[in-house]
DNA sequence: GTCAGCTGTCAACGTTCATAGACATTACAT
DNA sequence: ATGTAATGTCTATGAACGTTGACAGCTGAC
């Protein structure tokens, strides 16, 4: 699954919390927030704390992991922007 | 990679930006965040919030996964407080 | 040396969050 | 019908966010 709005994560949770017959006062208890949070983030609340996130994704078991590789929809595959920006600014210190 | 923490996702960030060459500030401007809240996120600032989080993400191409396993470390992997919730809220409707 | 660019820090400001508590609604069970 | 449990909504309060603007260190180029 692929998360990229605080809709899909927000399902997430709720999915997730189902998944483990979990009413949203037990978790909100695991994850050390408040009911009111888990309503409002099940519902796609997109301005909620990151720590907050990662500790009820971290009380569901949910793994989170980034690939590396480029946005398959809505970006575009050669970055412009990223290019030139590079060239202009040969100083940067490269990963390798 | 996995991200269990905002310090993981700073440095996620971090990477990501020096990979395609951009400094601080261009990677602000395209993701719509101040230079000064770059900078605290790659420091891994953890109360961000989670909209500007993926704005960024988005911004530099990352795709975020959840994988549907269980944590490999520091959960459980038979969680007697989920199944006992289980079982005292039989009437919670399940995904499947 | 001098200059330009990148990075990190600071203060002040307005905005928004996260919480507790109470309430209404819905659904199921007895 | 009554009672229990889960969910969603509302208000008010204290705390933290994210922003701008300016400043100091640092590196590399000229």
């Amino acid at each position: 699954m692929t998360l990229k709005t605080a809709r899909d994560i927000g399902l997430l949770i709720k999915s997730k919390r189902l998944d483990l017959g979990l009413d949203q006062a037990t978790l909100a208890k695991k994850a050390g927030v408040s009911r009111i949070w888990i309503v409002a983030m099940e519902a796609g609340k997109d301005n909620a704390s990151l720590a907050l996130v990662l500790r009820t994704l971290n009380a569901l078991g949910v793994v989170l992991t980034a690939d590396a590789r480029t946005a398959q929809t809505g970006a575009p595959q050669i970055d412009l922007d990223a290019i030139i920006a590079a060239a202009k600014a040969p100083r940067i210190v490269r990963k390798s």
